[in-house]
DNA sequence: TTTTCAAATGCAACAATGTTGCATCAAAAA
DNA sequence: TTTTTGATGCAACATTGTTGCATTTGAAAA
């Protein structure tokens, strides 16, 4: 949960300029813990232009602050990057977890750091994702 | 590399009438070691209506005969299971590796299993997908 | 505060991807 | 060969994503 003030100075560091579409998409994201399907971000932000968030969803993947989450179901899902992110390094250490049971897809930080090697083969970046239950719908 | 025969057969054991569509797209992609593009299978099998060749992917998916691979790009992959998997089971020992040289994208057999654990967390399917540059653009 | 200007927005138009209903056709079994 | 269930093709539609361009606005300079 960030303030209004917060987000945009936060956008002002990363030289996005901070204009309404691009704060209510960052409080929108920062109010929840999990990621958000498009479709949820739509709705919520349906005043403006669908053409005008694309283009800010794209604008703020390309300046680190938001990261694609859970792309292999329907539905591409998004959620804020750690702050650590830049705009050429999208370091994430953490993975994404997809909850079958209520469905929210949420990015768990991991102890242990995934190692795979390959043969001959130079890796570059690796994405994990994970679907099972979470821990709220074990109970 | 499968024989038309075989493909016929391998359908009928599916419960899968063996059409020529479908053929088709068998034969594609077993003469191919990696997975291929949607826009790639569609170019190939042009003459049949792009409404027909959803249908059919989905009918092979929801047969355990063909997999996704590769869905965070932009393009959405597909490939062959391996001949384990069924109808309800679809299950890939495997990690999908995305050649950022070659734009390939090549099902990998890893030794060791990929364990990930999450307290309170059930844990019920793990898709690994590896960005890097493959053994062939290595050298 | 007002001016300035690059960057962001909204709109229109388009392209690609994916889905549904329905009449027709064909694979596989009787 | 006939039958029948499931697959196909076509039309129409829905969603997702992109591009060009005129207009507006955030933020810095005057």
């Amino acid at each position: 949960m960030m303030s209004e003030d917060s987000i945009k100075e936060y956008l002002r560091e990363r030289a996005l300029k901070a204009t309404p579409i691009r704060v209510g998409l960052l409080s929108l994201l920062s109010e929840r813990e999990s990621a958000i399907p498009y479709s949820e971000i739509q709705e919520n932000l349906k005043s403006f232009d669908r053409v005008t968030l694309y283009r800010t969803l794209n604008a703020l993947i390309d300046g680190g602050i938001v990261h694609k989450a859970s792309t292999s179901g329907d539905e591409t899902y998004y959620a804020l990057c750690s702050q650590k992110c830049s705009k050429h390094c999208h370091k994430h250490e953490h993975i994404h977890f997809k909850c079958t049971a209520c469905h929210e897809v949420s990015c768990v930080h991991i102890e242990q750091a995934i190692k795979i090697s390959i043969p001959n083969f130079q890796i570059e970046e690796v994405s994990v994702e994970v679907k099972g239950v979470c821990d709220k719908c074990c109970k």
